[in-house]
DNA sequence: AGTAATCTGTTCAAAATATCACAGATTAAA
DNA sequence: TTTAATCTGTGATATTTTGAACAGATTACT
């Protein structure tokens, strides 16, 4: 046991499920909820309950046998391991209605994500404020990634220029970036890339729909035995 | 061989990279290419050659030994799988930042879904127009979803009203769900969701970068000797 | 105290997924 | 024609991911 949080060598399946854990445990707290099992937690994120102990057990246990899961220490430690127990420094390159809608969207400051700084080469667009925050000219992205120590770029300009914006934030030291544009984007081995892609998630969605049924059947009976 | 089209049993890791392959095809009909082999089409989508041709043999061949694929044969063969070959009526239920974000994007029509309809409960929202259609009363949902044959919702609602659209969606025939509300939701068997989860894709990248390096080495020789 | 119920950590088996390897087809060039 | 180089379709194999099972711990209750 002995908590070794070498959080890294973990499973690409067991990554994608962290933040869901997080944000469900987060909703609990914030309803007053002190205690829960694994059988809870998972149930309400449809998925099993093994499963979820065999993530957290990545992570060298979180309870002991015969005691369920505290709700602030998870959320203490899952903060921690996903990296936003301190803010995270973000900035969005592209203030088209994609970039906008997400430097208006609250949720990303009060996850961990606080936006540092919104820039657009339209000169048209500069100025304007959004959350109290103005639109800047692309000039000043390297200066201000360097100053506010920015980690995460978000990339909301069309395809074409997602290349070029990529290169610079890496230069200006960010080493994550969260892609928009319809385009692989190539990075050194250190940082980190998700493409976020909207139309794919539509045409998966048109899929299941034209065979006429939801993969996993939502009717199964629960007979746990866990 | 004889090209099934069994489309559905076909395994959920294939699903999410069929989309993936229509795009990047789409693209290289843009500029002119017609003839692709599943080397290059794999490279350029970062994945091995070996699991695009095992995905495309779900459907049962589309070329033959020897000739590598015809860019315009795949377009259209992937349309029709995916269920893009005709028009797929949508609306978006909600005309927040999100919701306007998502109605003001033109991939979205481009790529097979037509917004049919733009609701709001908000009455200071309605009747503001957005890519020459107007934001409109909750209380027509019903009635445009039938009228039109709607066949996907995305719901961009606050999560406490989520699952209520949801289910009026669902009474008025919509089988698809793009829920992009912080919240699970119940429907019954014939429907598919899709949760797209904004704050759960930050958090994995997160994650990475506090591991300080991307899971994949970027780096590696290419020898793929297939 | 004793019993039943609940719970986690952990191991092991099953299922899903990715990768390798190669036969046979096709083309291009010698 | 023959050889070499590509290429797909396909079956076998390795890896990842999921699911089931259970030992030992803890609590609640009789």
């Amino acid at each position: 046991m002995e908590r070794t949080i070498r959080s890294c060598d973990v499973p690409e399946a067991t990554i994608q499920r962290l933040p869901l854990y997080l944000e469900k445990l987060k909703l609990l707290q914030g309803i007053g909820v002190e205690d829960v099992s694994s059988r809870q937690l998972a149930e309400s994120l449809d998925i099993k309950a093994s499963q979820l102990r065999h993530d957290f057990h990545y992570f060298g246990g979180f309870s002991r046998p015969g005691r369920p899961y505290r709700v602030a220490i998870l959320v203490d430690a899952l903060e921690q391991i996903i990296g936003v127990d301190t803010p995270v420094p973000t900035v969005i390159v592209g203030a088209g209605h994609l970039g906008q809608a997400l430097a208006n969207y609250p949720g990303l400051e009060l996850q961990g994500f606080p936006i540092r700084g919104i820039f657009d080469a339209n000169p048209k667009l500069q100025g304007l404020e959004i959350r109290g925050q103005a639109i800047r000219d692309l000039d000043e992205l390297e200066t201000v990634c360097r100053k506010e120590g920015v980690k995460i770029g978000v990339i909301t300009v069309p395809a074409t220029s997602a290349q070029d914006v990529a290169n610079r934030l890496v230069a200006a030291g960010v080493t994550g970036l969260m892609n928009f544009a319809p385009t692989e984007l190539k990075v050194p081995a250190h940082v980190s890339v998700r493409h976020e892609r909207l139309s794919v998630g539509f045409m998966a969605l048109s899929f299941k729909v034209k065979c006429g049924q939801s993969a996993r059947a939502k009717t199964e009976i629960v007979t746990d035995k866990d």
